[in-house]
RNA sequence: GGACAGGUGGCCGAGUGGUUUAAGGCAGCGGUCUUGAAAACCGCCGUGGGUGAAAGCUCACCGUGAGUUCGAAUCUCACCCUGUCCGCCA
């Protein structure tokens, strides 16, 4: 979330950034927010003017009834009698106002850090040749992953789809056993080598959680969510029209939580009996769902775990990681990558937190891809690492490098890692800021995250890389103490 | 899920409609005293916003949101969270 004051300061850097990812009416988009914040501004001031007066008065008013002089009080009680419904129509208008400019700020994207290259799309993206790393190794007409796990017999998709449907999958035997050791083997090299603290974090999140990443409210389609609980909403918190014309539905909340009512009502109705288009609509009832989101990466918990607080600088960087299971619904991924374990709705993976001040970001975020690549590196997995161009990167981010892996079978390189530094991004939309030594609040921390790394796709590079002739997969060595000594995953 | 009790500054804690501008204490910072320290004493000590060149003036915030009132930490409603007990449960 961006800073009003920022923006004002600085209109033209805002508007060049985000023209540069590629937005194309940025210059439109800061008036407007710019314009939403003076009217605020101005009923603020009118506003807190009538309420000092208003202060004041009440003040006098209570020291008259103390002292009985009742006329005087009289008095004064009439003077301020217009005062009050002037007070709540500008309260009111503030409310209004404040709301639909921190809408307006929550949907617009992070500006990207100035050494970010520009460009549309992937295609754009710039290696980093100094990260770069390893051989790729001389198979003989390699196979997929897929094709070498289920040739070993512990890969099963169709038995995934009978349970759960595409996108996921059964891994058995060394191959489940593999997994594990990925993830201890990252774990504890995060922990060991580079100071991470390991986390078991909740895998299910509020709304708020959601919004203080980013992921809400623009990227809802790609989140799962459970329904914990509903509720029929009758006619004392909501009004139901039918239009006779059109026969288009409109609901109107009232009462104290019309704002929540609002927000969690998904568009469903109970009927306990068909109706007829007309005025008055008794027995249809909008149902609100209370819900949790599943979390599309660790990132969510682990930087949420600082969120509403402000830190003293002397605790930062705080550093965190975590193994957890990732729910992404891919919406708008049809037909991508539907063999394989590369793209599920279900995966796990090992994730990287670190909560800076804004000084050291920059070097943390360098830090931090070390951290990722370093489990590629002792794995002895070839790979590449690029700098996100402008318009490849997410919402939140202002700097992101992919770590990208050599998968043999597909003959390309992949994702497996990406390292972000978000800047005061989320923090903003958390409200998390930090103390400095001289113990004044100096702002927002810096958040950054990365994937260190998505365990399913390691376990896809080993399986590429490591595969013999005769269909058996070496394990590489770093692995084998996690796999009880075993050198090799043979059919059985 | 049921019953009850709670939620006040970094922490503890007082405060049931009107000089509350949130008492008091602890911790922290500065000072006096002291050779130095401790003690004692004095002062400072929340966050965000509006306005302003600044000093300052001012508004909001006592879990969150709405409401009653000239005036709300205090009264009303809803929600969230915590604790204890009961029930269920990995």
């Amino acid at each position: 979330m961006h800073d009003i004051k920022a923006i004002a300061k600085d209109r033209d850097g805002f508007v060049k950034g985000l023209t540069r990812r590629g937005l194309a009416d940025a210059g439109a988009l800061a008036d407007s927010l710019l314009e939403q914040d003076k009217v605020l501004r101005d009923v603020l001031t009118r506003l807190q003017i009538q309420q000092a007066r208003r202060n004041d008065a009440s003040k006098l008013i209570g020291q008259a009834k103390q002292n009985k002089d009742e006329v005087l009080a009289k008095t004064l009680l009439d003077e301020v009698a217009g005062l009050k419904d002037e007070i709540q129509k500008g309260e009111a208008q503030q409310r209004e106002l404040e709301e639909g400019l921190r809408q307006a700020l929550a949907v617009v994207p992070n500006i990207p850090a100035a050494d970010v290259p520009e460009g549309a799309d992937e295609r754009a993206n710039v290696p980093v040749a100094s990260r770069a790393f390893g051989t790729h190794p001389g198979i003989n007409a390699p196979k997929q992953h897929f094709e070498i796990g289920e040739a070993l017999g512990q890969m099963d998709f169709e038995r995934a789809a009978k349970v759960s449907g595409a996108r996921f999958v059964y891994l058995k035997g060394d191959l489940a056993k593999l997994e594990r050791a990925i993830a201890a083997f990252m774990l504890d090299t995060h922990t060991e080598k580079f100071g991470y603290t390991e986390v078991s974090p909740p895998v299910l999140v509020r709304d708020q959680a959601m919004f203080g990443t980013g992921q809400l409210p623009k990227f809802e389609e790609d989140l799962f969510s459970t329904k914990a609980s509903e509720e029929f909403i009758g006619p004392e918190e909501a009004t139901v029209r039918l239009d006779s014309m059109t026969g288009a539905v409109a609901v109107e909340f009232k009462g104290s939580r019309a704002a929540d009512l609002q927000k969690s009502f998904k568009g469903r109705f109970f009927l306990n009996r068909p109706v007829a288009a007309g005025s008055t609509l008794n027995n249809i009832f909008p149902v609100i769902e209370n819900s949790f989101w599943l979390i599309p990466t660790a990132e969510v918990p682990l930087t949420n775990y600082v969120s509403g607080e402000i830190l003293n600088e002397a605790e930062l960087p705080l550093r965190m990681t975590a193994y957890t299971p990732c729910f992404r619904a891919e919406a708008g991924s049809a037909g991508r990558d539907t063999r394989g374990m590369i793209r599920m709705h279900q995966f796990s993976k090992v994730e990287l937190v670190s909560i800076t001040t804004p000084e050291q970001s920059p070097a943390e975020h360098e830090r931090m891809t070390d951290a990722a690549q370093e489990i590629l590196k002792k794995l002895d997995l070839a790979h590449r690492v690029v700098t996100l161009c402008t318009g490849d990167m997410g919402f939140g981010a202002q700097k992101t490098y992919d770590i990208e892996v050599w998968l043999p079978g597909q003959n390309t390189y992949r994702e497996i890692s990406s390292c972000s530094n978000c800047g005061p991004f989320q923090a903003r939309r958390m409200n998390t800021r930090f103390r400095n030594a001289e113990g004044k609040v100096a702002g927002a921390v810096h958040t950054l995250n990365g994937s260190g790394l998505a365990v399913g796709r390691t376990l896809v590079a080993i399986l590429e890389n490591y595969q013999q002739a005769d269909g058996s997969v070496a394990i590489p060595s770093v692995l084998q103490p996690y796999m009880g000594g075993k050198t090799q995953i043979s059919k059985f």
